[in-house]
Formats: C-alpha cells, structure tokens, sequence
DNA sequence: CTGCATCCCTGAAGATACTG
DNA sequence: CAGTATCTTCAGGGATGCAG
C-alpha cells in the first residue's frame, strides 16, 4: 500500500496549489456567505479583472468545490454557490487565519530579528 | 475596527501564499517529524534543488515557523526543526490532506463530469 | 451579462558554478 | 556540508478586445 495514500497526497498538492491563486480564497469567503451572481463577485472582490474571476470560478468548479447555475434568460445569468464540498474547503483553509491571529506577534518578531539575532 | 482584521488577512494571504510553494509542505512535514540537517532534508525531499531547498527554509525561517540551528564546527553543521507555531500551522496545512481524502471520490467525479454535464 | 482568446509582464523554480 | 549568485524557462496574472 501507500498507493492511496501517494495518490491523496499528489492530490492534496494539487488542491493546495490550486486554491494558493490570488484570487481563490477571497472567492471562497465571497460565495460562501450567500450565491452570488457573476456581476456580484466582481463587484465584491475589488481589484480582480473579468478574466481571472472567470479562471478562478472554472478551477473551483472543476474540483467540485464551487456550483454552477446557469439560468437560461435572455441576459445570461449565471449563480455561484460553495458544494457541501466548497463549505468544509472554506472551512479548513479559513483555519489560516486562525493561526495567523493566533502567532500573530510571533511572525512579527520573526520577521524583525530575521537577519540581525543568530 | 477592522484595522486589525485587515491586517490578519493581509499577513494570512501572505503566508498562505509563502507556503504555496512546491517545496514548503513536504519540508514542513519533513522537519516536522523530527529536527534534520539540511543535506538530510535534502536527501529526503527528492526532487527539490539546492537552491530551492535554501529558498524555501529560509522563508520559513522568516515567519518563524522553522528554527535554524548552526553548529559552528570545520564541517558547516545547520540543523533545522519546527518551532511551535510551525508545529501548528504544520498541522492547519495537513487537515487539506484529510479534507482531500473525505472529498476524494466527489472530486473525482466533479473533474470528471466537467464539461460533460450542464 | 458572461465567457473566451490574445498579448505582455512578473515571479517561481530548475541547472549550474563559485565561496566559506 | 551549507549558502549565494546568475541564467533560463515557464506558468500565473493583468489588460484588452471579441463573441454569445
């Protein structure tokens, strides 16, 4: 064994490198508070161009993580929400955060004495 | 508000991106088991390069998630370990493997689906 | 409103050689 | 054995224009 267990870890790079995008998290948060239509999420994250959304929607979509709606109307309309998948996902990732505000001062006096204490 | 919270999610992008890299979890993991010399860490993460294997503890090193021990002695001697804030965030890294492994069978059916199905 | 294609720039990562 | 510097390659990401 530890065929399956290669195969999860290739994977879990895979994810982890995927998910790494500039874009991905914020998304994430974004349409994981609520479904949101195309137009919304490029309206909510600030800074991110047409085509990166569009590239960053169609990874998650991909992976499983992100649904997409696509309503036949005659001006397209298209809905983004997070799979049961996407959830536990945001979940795991927004941990980050938790450890980042957790060493917060840690990481600052690491990054001060970087270069001056041995 | 929200001064502080900014200032998280700007330092947790940052280290999410710094541990993106290709080489950041296998090192993570690798050191994480037990304190290792860097040839060893060198040996043992084949694939890597010399220089990426330097470029990579070093960024570590500077959020001070690794702790870089020098012995000076006539063969240059550097061991590296965790620090306890890296032993944590080595630990919010590997819960994606077991988010990866819950979801293997939905990811593989979404990659697979995608493009097929509406 | 959404999505795709193209061009261009920057930064990550590999190979190699040199220093302590 | 450990670390640094240089060169090259390539994918990520931004801007813009076209299409359904």
């Amino acid at each position: 064994m530890g065929t399956e267990q290669a195969r999860v870890d290739a994977l879990a790079y895979e994810i982890f490198h995927g998910v790494s995008g500039k874009w991905a998290l914020p998304v994430l948060n974004l349409i994981g508070e609520r479904t949101l239509r195309f137009g919304e999420v490029y309206a909510a994250a600030e800074g991110i161009s047409h085509k990166m959304l569009t590239q960053t929607l169609r990874g998650l979509e991909r992976d499983g993580v992100v649904a997409r709606r696509v309503h036949p109307t005659v001006p397209p309309k298209v809905e983004y929400s997070l799979t049961e998948a996407g959830q536990a996902l945001r979940g795991t990732l927004n941990q980050l955060c938790g450890w980042t505000r957790r060493y917060l001062e840690h990481i600052d006096a690491a990054r001060a004495g970087f270069g001056s204490q041995g």
